[in-house]
DNA sequence: GTCTATACCACGATAGAC
DNA sequence: GTCTATCGTGGTATAGAC
């Protein structure tokens, strides 16, 4: 209570050490996995001590969590602004154009040539299943609010489906993205090399496809 | 080399304690995930001893291995024979059922009434996105092998689409399944109460429409 | 406020006795 | 087949240096 200012670091200690750890810590983590990755290696590699990671994210989940919000929040931000222009325009929005928007940023970074993001959707899909709750506020503040907009443009588009149903749609989408975007070497393996996820280009154009016939579908069996 | 016959356990020792360590594990895999769940737990649950479990699954994930193929076994094996029964009939295959008799086996697992058995889809969406090289042999053994034969299924109800794309629908809609059969919590959060995935039956329709829709599409934007 | 050194306990694996 | 003892490594907590 006494003295919050002078919250700078002193001289020769400067806050690098934060952004060095996170640093390797993604880089780590996309290859070897959360699990395998410990907390010795990713300081050794970030020329940091191991306590530094329980002074500046309290623990490995919080450290987990950091990283992956670092990761998430350009392509949420970039997913609204092509929302944004497509709303921008005045006119109708087709099905296909708010599922692009959805879609193209997190593919995008997997296909950047020459760096290894490959791993981005991975991580996103194995944050989704993963058991420990520590990850259950990073979901709610950056995918159930961000979506809250997708999913008002997609009922706009069907006006025919209750909200309910609507949603419904938007949770299939979302899951047959992750489970494709999200594991590319399995992928290959279980479709026996006939499915070759490297254009992403083209794996969008199938997504969007695919799911917008969903979302068009009438469904007479309930 | 020289005796493998009389491997049978010692006067009072039974060869109970394989079956009651997977039982053990298969309860709390299920309840806190594979990684938050010690083999120390496993074995003070099963009555039995640390050592055991390397005895008899060599390590870790080779019990983890061992849950799964017991569980997976008896619904891919359901699985083909609703497939059978269908093509028995005579009469060619609506896309729609394929993709139930894909879905329904593990969907009525979770939905058995009285048991805990929700977690199903859980651990197969999670062994699926593990990290981990340790589970490739399953899937390539439980599921690229079985699912084979839905595929040629799919084929023949959709001569139109190459082998090729219909391949890459199979993903989406596994992906749609997975997604949502496998994270019930994650969806109530997500949607916020909206999607309840508590009847079983209606999401099967749901997703079945979904999927088939997709699979009916015709994809111009390639 | 930032970082270091260090100790602690739980974990998975293994060797060897019974 | 089963059990015990022990090893190396992991995440965490803390006291104290700068």
């Amino acid at each position: 209570m006494i003295s919050n200012a002078k919250v700078q670091p002193r001289e020769g200690y400067e806050c690098r050490t934060k952004g060095a750890i996170l640093d390797a810590a993604e880089r780590l983590f996309a290859s070897y996995g959360f699990e395998a990755t410990s907390l010795r290696t990713i300081t050794m590699e970030a020329n940091a001590n191991l306590g530094a990671v329980n002074y500046h994210f309290k623990s490995k989940g919080g450290l987990i969590l950091a990283v992956l919000k670092r990761m998430f929040e350009p392509v949420n931000e970039k997913r609204l602004r092509l929302l944004d222009d497509l709303e921008a325009r005045g006119k109708p929005l087709e099905i296909e154009e708010i599922l692009e928007a959805l879609f193209r940023p997190p593919l995008e970074i997997v296909n950047r040539p020459g760096e290894q993001n490959w791993y981005f959707p991975r991580l996103l899909a194995f944050c989704l299943t993963e058991p420990g709750a520590y990850l259950k506020p990073l979901i709610e503040e950056e995918f159930a609010q961000k979506t809250r907009r997708f999913f008002a443009a997609l009922q706009r588009a069907c006006p025919r489906l209750t909200k309910e149903e609507v949603r419904w749609r938007l949770q299939f989408s979302v899951g047959a993205f992750l489970h494709t975007a999200g594991n590319p070497q399995l992928l290959e393996i279980t479709s026996e090399g006939l499915c070759r996820p490297g254009d992403g280009e083209a794996v969008l154009g199938r997504i969007v496809g695919f799911c917008a016939a969903g979302f068009r579908a009438d469904i007479t069996s309930m």
